[in-house]
DNA sequence: ACCTGAACACCGTTCAAGT
DNA sequence: ACCTGAACACCGTTCAAGT
């Protein structure tokens, strides 16, 4: 009733009747095994042995059925844990633990996104941000542009993991991308460049400098 | 033939011939007034006057046809301006303007984001970038991921501008998200949450965290 | 070398019709 | 209320055939 098309809640089955959440189930199961792309309705309605215009009923149309499961995404990854004794590491575990259990499931982290619900997916943990940095002596508008700094960078991590390498059919290696002339005396440097970095570090480094920002300003 | 189908290239237009320069034109021209899902094979060609398979000839398929366009986008949103004294307003403003441009097509970032070609846009920004931390006095391992916290907070910025507060079907209005438990004794705070707050700030105040931290480690 | 036409195997969506 | 079948208007892609 929220967002789909039935207007009355199927109810339990009646029988062999199909409800909504058997729907995005299903959905959900695809989306999982075979990708986005692999998500059709009529691929949904033959596993669930129905008519394709039967989804139509349950759940409406392909963007309706996406934002459905966008919403069972952000209700099963948006929870987060804080641990640690300061405002600091508090805080940076937060950002820590979404980004992990994010990074788990990123093709479902792009769904969210594509739907425009980052934002919903980002609650639970705004909230608890909210607090710990109402604890450290931060409010007002600072502590508002604080919490989405550090969510911005956990959702930025995510969204571009991976990203970094993938070089398709071309054949630019990283000793063609950087020569001596974009580092002149500074090998190391150059040898740093050339390979890829360390996301993590990357996160944990960048996360640090905000986090120090936020807390003594 | 770096990427196409055509083995050897199409040369100058031997009376009415095709090219595959005139293909990637026109697929820009569609991808800029319909948007991506708007961008057919089959569309493509009726804008050409030819059949579909020509296209196939010319440029190859569908992914082929992205992987050009996207490189298109590289070479025009890839260069970046530098400018101010000393290094801090330096690394600042590559990075403020390259997000200036980005956000002036948002669209066409997604496309590169989605062939997985981010890397390639940023080599400008990239060489830049190394050259003034080498100036600052930065190198090494720390200076390969500077410049990369600096390229991620700016990509960052893009892929989320306006997905905070598109909330679809929902009626969750900021009243409803927050509510006073979630900030006792905070009414200041909780004003400032409930309202979208100003993108280009956020950037700022981010990027200013980073660079700092960057600079004088 | 370059392009067409026909064909195949898919899509999402609508709508009248059934029970 | 719930579901089917047929139909429409699309897709991307392959392949034999033309010039």
């Amino acid at each position: 009733m929220t967002t789909g098309a039935g207007q009355a809640a199927p109810g339990r089955g009646s029988g062999a009747g199909l409800s909504r959440s058997q729907v995005l189930d299903a959905g959900m199961e695809i989306l999982e095994t075979e990708g986005i792309d692999g998500l059709t309705i009529r691929g949904l309605a033959g596993k669930l042995g129905v008519a394709a215009t039967a989804i139509y009923w349950h759940v409406g149309d392909k963007h309706a059925l996406l934002d459905g499961l966008a919403e069972r995404v952000i209700g099963e990854l948006g929870a987060v844990s804080v641990r640690g004794r300061d405002p600091v590491t508090r805080i940076s575990s937060v950002a820590r633990s979404l980004r992990a259990t994010l990074l788990e499931r990123p093709d479902l982290v792009a769904l969210v996104h594509r739907q425009g619900r980052i934002a919903a997916l980002f609650q639970p943990a705004r909230r608890v941000l909210v607090r710990e940095l109402t604890a450290a002596g931060v409010d007002g508008a600072s502590a508002a542009l604080a919490v989405q700094a550090v969510l911005n960078l956990v959702i930025g991590s995510v969204l571009l993991d991976r990203q970094v390498e993938r070089q398709p059919t071309q054949r630019e290696t990283p000793e063609e991308l950087w020569s001596i002339a974009d580092a002149p005396d500074a090998p190391e440097l150059l040898e740093h460049l050339s390979h890829p970095i360390d996301e993590e570090e990357l996160f944990d480094y960048t996360l640090a400098a905000v986090v120090r920002a936020v807390v003594q300003p």
